[in-house]
DNA sequence: TGGCGAAACGGAGGCCCCTCCGGTATGTTC
DNA sequence: GAACATACCGGAGGGGCCTCCGTTTCGCCA
C-alpha cells in the first residue's frame, strides 16, 4: 500500500534517514539497549536530527521491524483462506507467538505498538486483522460472538512479554492453548 | 508476618526511610510521575540515601502500598472459605482488577511485581495464592488440572495495562470473562 | 543563474535515573 | 568516657532521553 511511507523530500533529509536507520539495524540487532546518542553519533548526524526523523525510540525500532509486522497483518487473510476460522486463528497467533520469541526487538516494539493505542499508526491494521479472525470464527460458530479483536490483541500482548529462553516457547504455547480456549464458544 | 520488614537499627536511618516514605507517599499520590531527585529533596534527603533505603523507583512504590498488596494477596484463601473455587477465583480475579483500575500506583507496581520476576519477593506470594485458587478449582473439577500459577498469573497482569477511565472497567470484565472460560474445564 | 523561503540540521541544555565514594554520625566495647 | 568499627549520609558525576532554537542547506522559481 504505501512501500516508502513519508519519504523526506529532500536529498539530504532522505540520506539521513537512511544512514539513521542502517546505525540502527546495526545497533539494535539481538540488543535493543543501545542510546539513541550513540546510534545518532554512528549515524553522523546530531541527536536532533535523529529525533525529527523518529520522534521516539520506539517510532525507529517500528520502521526497522516494519515489514515484519505487515508480514503478520497480511497472514491473517491468507490463513483464513486454508484453514477454518479457528485453526486460522490458532495458527495465527502462534506465528505471532514465535515472532515475539524470535527477535526481542520484535517483540518490545509489538508490544508497544499492541498496548500503546489509538494514535499508532500499526496498531489499527493489527486489530483488523484480528477482527477479520474473530469475525470469521463468529459466523461459523467456532468462536463466541461479538469478540472485541482490541481485547483479543490486548490478551496476545502477553505472549510478547513472556522471557525469551528454554522454556519460553512451551510457555507461550501453553498460554496461547489458554487463551485460545476463552474465545471458544462454549460447549463446541 | 514481616509487619515492618527491614526497619534500620541505627536512628537516623530510621527516621530518614519515615520522612522519604512520608514525602514518596505525598508525592506519587495520584501521579505516579514525580522524580525520585524531588521526593529526596522534599524529604530534606540526599538522592544517595533514598537510593539506599529503596534500591529502585518500584521498591519506595512497592513499600507503599505493601498493604494493598498484602490484602489481595490474603483475600484468597479467605475467598475459598466461603465459596467454591470457581467463584472464589472469579471474584479474586475481579477485585485484583479494580485495585488495578483504582489506583495507577497500585496497578504500576503490581504489574512489575507479577512481570518482573523470581527475584522480586512480593511475586512468590502472588503466585501462591492463585495456586491455591487453581488447585482448589482443579481438586473440584471446575479448573483444568495442572495449570502453572505463573501462567495465570502473567495473563491477569494485563488487566493492569487496561487504562483507566469510563470503559476501564467494563472492558475488564469483558478481557476477564475470557481469561476465566480460558482455565475452566472445557465442557463442564 | 541568483536569490529566497522552507525545511532540515545538530548540539546545548533541562530533567531524570542511578552509582560511587569520601566524609560523618552512631552504638558499642573496653 | 573515649576510641573504634560500621552503617549511613549525600552530592558530584556519568549516561540517557528528549526539546528547543539559532544556523545551514536545499530546491524551486524568476
Amino acid at each position: 500500500m504505501n512501500p516508502t511511507p513519508r519519504k523526506p523530500s529532500r536529498k539530504d533529509a532522505a540520506d539521513n534517514r537512511e544512514r539513521i536507520l542502517s546505525a540502527a539495524r546495526a545497533a539494535l540487532t539481538e540488543s535493543t539497549g543501545a542510546s539513541l546518542t550513540a546510534i545518532a553519533r554512528s549515524a553522523g548526524v546530531g541527536i536532533g536530527t535523529l529525533y525529527r526523523h523518529f520522534p521516539t525510540r520506539e517510532a525507529l525500532i517500528m520502521e526497522l521491524y516494519r515489514h515484519h509486522l505487515q508480514e503478520l497483518i497480511d497472514l491473517a487473510p491468507a490463513l483464513l483462506e486454508e484453514h477454518p476460522p479457528l485453526e486460522a486463528l490458532t495458527l495465527w497467533c502462534a506465528q505471532v507467538a514465535r515472532y515475539g520469541q524470535l527477535k526481542a526487538g520484535v517483540a518490545q516494539v509489538v508490544h508497544a505498538a499492541t498496548n500503546g493505542g489509538r494514535d499508532d499508526e500499526h496498531y489499527e491494521p493489527f486489530v483488523s486483522a484480528i477482527d477479520t479472525l474473530v469475525r470469521a470464527g463468529a459466523a461459523d460458530g467456532s468462536l463466541k460472538a461479538g469478540l472485541d479483536p482490541e481485547d483479543v490483541l490486548l490478551q496476545l500482548s502477553v505472549l510478547w512479554r513472556i522471557p525469551a529462553g528454554e522454556t519460553g516457547e512451551a510457555r507461550a504455547a501453553r498460554i496461547l492453548d489458554l487463551i485460545i480456549d476463552g474465545l471458544r464458544t462454549p460447549g463446541a
